[in-house]
RNA sequence: GGCGCAUUCGUCUAGCGGCCUAGGACACUGCCCUCUCAAGGCAGAGAUCACGGGUUCGAAUCCCGUAUGCGCUACCA
């Protein structure tokens, strides 16, 4: 694939980004990247009854986020623009209307209502649903009268009954459908709007498109989109389409599957490069055993080729381990600042804010490394910003120990750390580990009540570092709190 | 119902006729490290390559059926 491909992402503005939607956009990306072509974005907003406000907005919003930047279309424009369908309006009907010239296409004043009664009856009879070209052959005189009536019609294909359409997708291979089997779809509806279909051919055409590389859904359509692209006395370009994504009951990803939207993640705490990663390894692999790879390697290494043909379910356990591999592979600094939005978001709300930056930049190291996503930053380190503790007291006894050896511990710890100068991670190791030895208690015993005591959980950083973040005042203060409440039981 | 597509460990995948007694990753189990948890290291369990026929000296790989799953079947994309 060394020649530039001219790609494009079609989305219609009628939500927030589907990860699916998102991943049929990095395929297109990349080839366009890899081969040095270009990558076009191209607006679908020829449904005027889904259209959703702030859609258009958050659709840009998840391309920008996962670096998918387009040479052309909306905010950059180009020169095969306008890149919204809406604008478009004119060259559809005028396809429209050659078409029908042709003979390729008629008027039809079908109304929803028999259409949706000719549908039941087809069902009912276990006939296949389709069109049933009522209005394919109408005379003029007939055609006058429902003018006449003021019916506004739509615009029909007139699919050849007899023949086969056959093309050859880059992924899928050869495959081949009878024409009888396709029905006389809409072009063009009653509001002047045309549907995906006309649309479609029409533009990527006239924007020079190369691949259509979009899901395996599209393939039932495709045929269509074939026979229009002949009708129009259009060259083709080459279909590419890649397997779906699943979710754990092997249907398409949906809404009822959990988060679907690329911003939800974002939302999450999971990083761009984690996505943009494991996006493009469902369905896509380089070899037996390479999976993280930067947006760099995978632009270099990308292939049509190496697309494979079955559906993939969304494994979130291993979404998590590969941000936990990003997280870790940040700067400190980097992972501070990425953190930093969710800890003001996630802490408890009597924590001051704004933050202490120096602090917080001492505590993130600590969590680092323990971290899968950067919303799960607020909750493993709360206790370093609320002295509101609240554990069952029942854990500052360790087990194998009694309340009365707790006390004891807890006791001698504190007249050990009082007269700890420097509250660093040495030191404290130093007076706290043959203070284990010194009670009989092995180290997880003493460093286990200890650690309740400060942080109010049983897991936690380690020890020392966590109490030298603390402070002196705070850790004293918080043992001393835990010895009351031992005394109290 | 019709049409189309797919089918390798629970999941994501490698494999494009002999290198496969099927490799890697996530998850899982055990051990090591260790103040808990992570991370890391080591080991392990896990796939009769959906099933049945061919073709071939030889098939996960090619062909044909069957089954199952998914997609499409709108004046939605």
């Amino acid at each position: 694939m060394t020649t530039p491909a001219r790609v494009r992402f079609a989305p219609s503005p009628t939500g927030r980004p589907h990860v699916g939607n998102i991943r049929t956009a990095m395929f297109n990306w990349l080839l366009a990247r890899h081969t040095g072509g270009s990558f076009v974005l191209r607006i679908e907003d020829t449904d005027v009854a889904r259209k959703v406000e702030g859609a258009l907005e958050s659709i840009l919003d998840g391309l920008k986020w996962l670096g998918l930047d387009w040479d052309e279309g909306p905010e950059v424009g180009g020169d095969y623009g306008p890149y919204f369908q809406s604008q478009r309006l004119k060259l559809y009907r005028e396809a429209a209307e050659r078409l029908v010239a042709q003979g390729d296409a008629y008027y039809c004043y079908c109304s929803p209502e028999r259409l949706e009664t000719m549908r039941a009856e087809q069902v009912r009879r276990k006939e296949p649903p389709g069109y049933d070209r009522h209005c394919r052959d109408l005379s003029r005189e007939e055609r006058a009268q429902r003018e006449a009536e003021g019916i506004t019609p739509v615009v029909r294909f007139k699919v050849p009954l007899t023949g086969q359409t056959r093309f050859n997708d880059l992924i899928f291979g050869e495959v081949v459908f009878e024409n009888s089997t396709i029905d006389d779809f809409v072009l063009l509806k009653s509001d002047g709007y045309p549907t995906y279909h006309l649309a479609n051919v029409v533009d990527d055409s006239a924007m020079k498109i190369s691949h259509v590389i979009r899901a395996e859904e599209w393939i039932s359509s495709t045929p269509r989109h074939i026979l229009l692209y002949r009708a129009l006395g259009l060259e083709p370009p080459s279909f590419v389409h890649h397997p779906m994504i699943l979710g754990p009951d092997r249907a398409k990803l949906s809404k009822r599957h959990g988060a679907v939207s690329i911003l939800e993640y974002r939302e999450q705490g999971y990083l761009p490069e984690t996505m943009f990663n494991f996006l493009s390894l469902i369905g896509w692999s380089l070899d037996d055993k390479t999976e993280i790879m930067t947006r760099k390697e995978l632009v270099d290494n990308f292939s049509l080729e190496r697309i494979g043909r079955t559906g993939a379910i969304f494994n979130r356990e291993k979404l998590d381990w590969m941000n936990g591999v990003y997280l870790r592979s940040l700067s400190g600094d980097d992972f501070t600042r990425r953190a930093m939005p969710f800890l003001e978001r996630g802490l408890p709300p009597e924590v001051k804010q704004p933050l202490d930056g120096d602090y917080v930049g001492r505590i993130m190291p600590l969590v680092q490394e323990r971290a899968r996503t950067l919303a799960e930053v607020a909750e493993l380190t709360d206790f370093f910003f609320t002295d509101q503790l609240s554990y069952e007291p029942g854990l500052l006894i360790v087990k194998k120990m009694d309340r009365e050896s707790a006390v004891r511990a807890l006791e001698a710890a504190l007249r050990k750390l009082e007269p700890v100068a420097s509250f660093d991670h040495d030191s404290l190791e130093a007076v706290l580990r043959p203070l284990a030895v010194e009670l009989g208690l092995k180290t997880g015993q003493l460093f286990g009540a200890l650690r309740v005591a400060v942080t109010g959980r049983t897991v936690a950083p380690p020890l020392f570092e966590t109490m030298s973040v603390l402070g002196k005042e705070r850790c004293l203060a918080r043992v001393n709190k835990a010895l009351g409440i031992l005394r109290r039981m």
